[in-house]
DNA sequence: ACAAACCATAACCGTATGGTTATAATTCGT
DNA sequence: ACGAATTATAACCATACGGTTATGGTTTGT
């Protein structure tokens, strides 16, 4: 299987699958996920009404948005003096693409032992 | 929506969803990662057989082995002077569960949207 | 015009984390 | 029986990380 860092796509019939270190890294993060599953059910969202009932101060909001901002996972767009963001569920590919893989390898090792079996039965 | 903290399950009709902090963190390491990706692909193997191409140390592999453990990611099974580890991919529930529910969501979202913009259009 | 609001960044700090080496406890092979 | 192999654990270390306060730059409202 062929590795690639960036992005996931095809590429001459090989499947290349980002690596999700970065998505999982920066979900690990309660905080920042509770900001990120924020913006996927609200919508675009200022970093002060993040920030109200987040439980920290502003600059730790601000500092999560922007490490969510340079994996992709968040935009930022500047309205006057207030910043709207909104969560970009399309960079969450390499982490669904990685779960995918494995999960289906598993579940065709699991398909195999069971028809195996099967056909040791009758 | 409810939360619990150690498995995932249905419960009086609510959907009740694991915290996915604990495995998002464990598999947020790529050592770490590597070890589980080699224990679902390869199935049960010695902790000296994950050490040889790791480039870490065997106490490393082994500290790396028993926080999956702790985490129910694995498990070990003890013969004569090595341990046979195994990935349990059931563990993975509350990751799964996290992304589905996420996922759909923001899929009905994107769904509605179509609709209302289909019945706008003609 | 000026004070307040909003946001980003810098500087700093305590703790968590992933790694190391050293060592102890079993178990295997000869 | 004894040395080698396998694993786990302890002690330690450097760095990463998530938080804080302080501050500066815009923009808004009056």
């Amino acid at each position: 299987m062929a590795w690639k860092t960036n992005s996931s796509s095809k590429t001459r019939g090989f499947i290349v699958l980002a690596e999700p270190t970065a998505v999982l890294k920066l979900l690990s993060d309660p905080t920042r996920r509770a900001i990120f599953e924020r913006l996927i059910t609200e919508g675009e969202t200022t970093v002060h009404a993040l920030t109200d009932p987040s439980g920290v101060s502003q600059p730790a909001i601000s500092k999560h948005l922007a490490a969510l901002k340079a994996a992709g996972l968040v935009k930022g767009r500047r309205d006057g003096r207030e910043t709207y963001y909104s969560a970009d569920m399309e960079a969450l590919s390499p982490l669904i693409d990685w779960i995918s893989f494995y999960s289906t390898f598993w579940r065709s090792r699991f398909d195999r032992l069971n028809s195996l079996l099967k056909r040791m039965e009758p």
